[in-house]
RNA sequence: GUGGGUAUAGCUCAGCUGGUUAGAGCAUCGGUUUGUGGCACCGAGGGUCGCCGGUUCGAAUCCGGUUAUCCACCCCA
């Protein structure tokens, strides 16, 4: 038997979950006024490297690379944001300073070992806005990630920090590394490991040595430069004003290199160890990195498959439900279907079966009417009609 | 990449210190009910016990290997 491959999945019980997600997120992302980008699946290799990090694991060690027939290094998507942000410049949106607002959604591929909540190819929804470089866009897209997820009474914690800009996060990293190195004997092999691939990741180490120790490292927060620090103020100060919930954690870190200032993460704590259902943040230099003009951006990105789990769906009666007990009703019923399947959802059963058959069959496939045609019904031109 | 767990019906799992024909519940299909569903009862179909090898008179059971899968770490949605 030929099965999929590791770490991909069929969605094929939840499917009815998954396109109720794509539908409603879809429709409050327009209703935020943005527009659906779709971007290939399959990009170059450098366009990950020097967006997501040539440091980070993602590029690392997770990406599905390979050459393709034409010898072009490629990759299959990581993450979303860089192709958006690549097609954003290769229409010259970037020279025009055009503000662009984009959702997306679509499957994502990862090399890494699965386990609960983390798959190599998984579905992201996620949204982009272009061009705007204020606090309040930031605002308005962790209010759009919010309300998609309350839309499905999805239980989660909002946590939000700043990374800081070109100025004030240097500065902070070194005083961080520097605090780091007088402790650097008593961390554990990890933390120790970190120091120089991505020191900001100690602050959220697991181990409870470490987390002793680092308790009274410096903190991001505290180091923001005056702008950084400002905005920072703002962004929690319109989180209260428009009642959402948040918790500031200054351990937080975004995975990919490109974040600077808003970082947040909407996390679940029914998920199991994989439990950021959503991740996003600000990437103003993003777009200069990938060659275009100094454009300002925000955006967040939605693990689908971790949030169907979340997802609780009460299945109602729907739909009509045509069954015939005898091969000559087989016309009427057929003409009946033709008719109300242009209107509604209608189950046409092509076997002849007994009324109660049928009725136990419309029951357990839970439709909501039956229309049931049998020697009597023909003779008289009515169906045998039943509310379920 | 590292560590641990698991592998028996479509699903969830029993199957003891090896013993003859491998079980249950749920699900599916049929019947009881020849024109009124859900409930109940009766019945049926469905298995290379992950795979390969070893020990043994005999292996789902013990041993070795292998593959898959799950959970966790690293890291991330």
């Amino acid at each position: 038997m030929i099965k999929a491959l590791r770490g991909m999945k069929d969605i094929i019980d939840d499917s009815d979950k998954f396109t109720a997600f794509i539908d409603k997120a879809t429709q409050i992302a327009k209703n935020f006024s943005f527009s659906y980008i779709e971007t290939p699946l399959l990009e170059e290799t450098r366009l990950f490297k020097r967006s997501v990090g040539e440091s980070s694991d993602i590029v690392n060690k997770e990406m599905y690379q390979f050459i393709d027939k034409g010898g072009n290094d490629v990759c299959l998507r990581p993450e979303g944001t860089a192709g958006v942000v690549r097609a954003y410049i290769q229409k010259k949106y970037d020279s025009l300073q055009t503000p662009k607002q984009w959702y997306y959604y679509g499957p994502m591929f990862r090399y890494e070992r699965p386990q609960k909540g983390r798959l190599r190819e998984f579905h992201q929804f996620g949204v982009e806005s272009f061009g705007e470089g204020s606090v309040y866009e930031d605002v308005k897209v962790i209010l759009m990630a919010s309300k998609i997820l309350d839309s499905f009474g999805i239980a989660y914690t909002l946590k939000i920090n700043s990374l800081g800009c070109d100025e004030c996060r240097p500065r902070y990293t070194q005083n961080l590394v520097n605090f780091l190195e007088n402790v650097k004997e008593e961390l554990c092999e990890d933390c120790q490991r970190r120091i120089t691939q991505n020191p900001i990741r100690t602050l959220d180490c697991k181990n409870e040595k470490c987390q002793n120790i680092l308790k009274d490292a410096p903190r991001i927060t505290y180091n923001l430069c005056d702008e950084c620090n400002k905005d920072f103020e703002l962004l929690k100060q319109e989180l209260d004003k428009l009642g959402i919930k948040y918790e500031v954690d200054t351990s937080l870190v975004r995975g990919l290199d490109y974040y600077n200032k808003t970082a947040f993460e909407f996390v679940s704590d029914e998920i199991g160890a994989q439990s950021a259902i959503c991740g996003g943040g600000r990437y103003d230099k993003l777009v200069e990195m990938l060659d275009g003009k100094s454009v300002p951006a925000v955006g967040f990105a939605m693990g689908i498959e971790r949030l169907l789990p979340l997802i609780n769906t009460q299945t109602k009666r729907d739909g009509v439900y045509i069954g015939i007990m005898t091969e000559d009703a087989r016309d009427m019923a057929m003409k009946k279907f033709n008719q109300l399947v242009d209107t509604q959802k209608v189950y046409f059963e092509n076997k002849v079966r007994k009324l109660n058959q049928h009725l136990k069959r419309a029951d357990k496939m839970n439709y909501k009417k039956v229309l049931i045609a049998g020697e009597d019904e023909v003779a008289k031109g009515e169906f045998f009609s039943k509310e379920l």
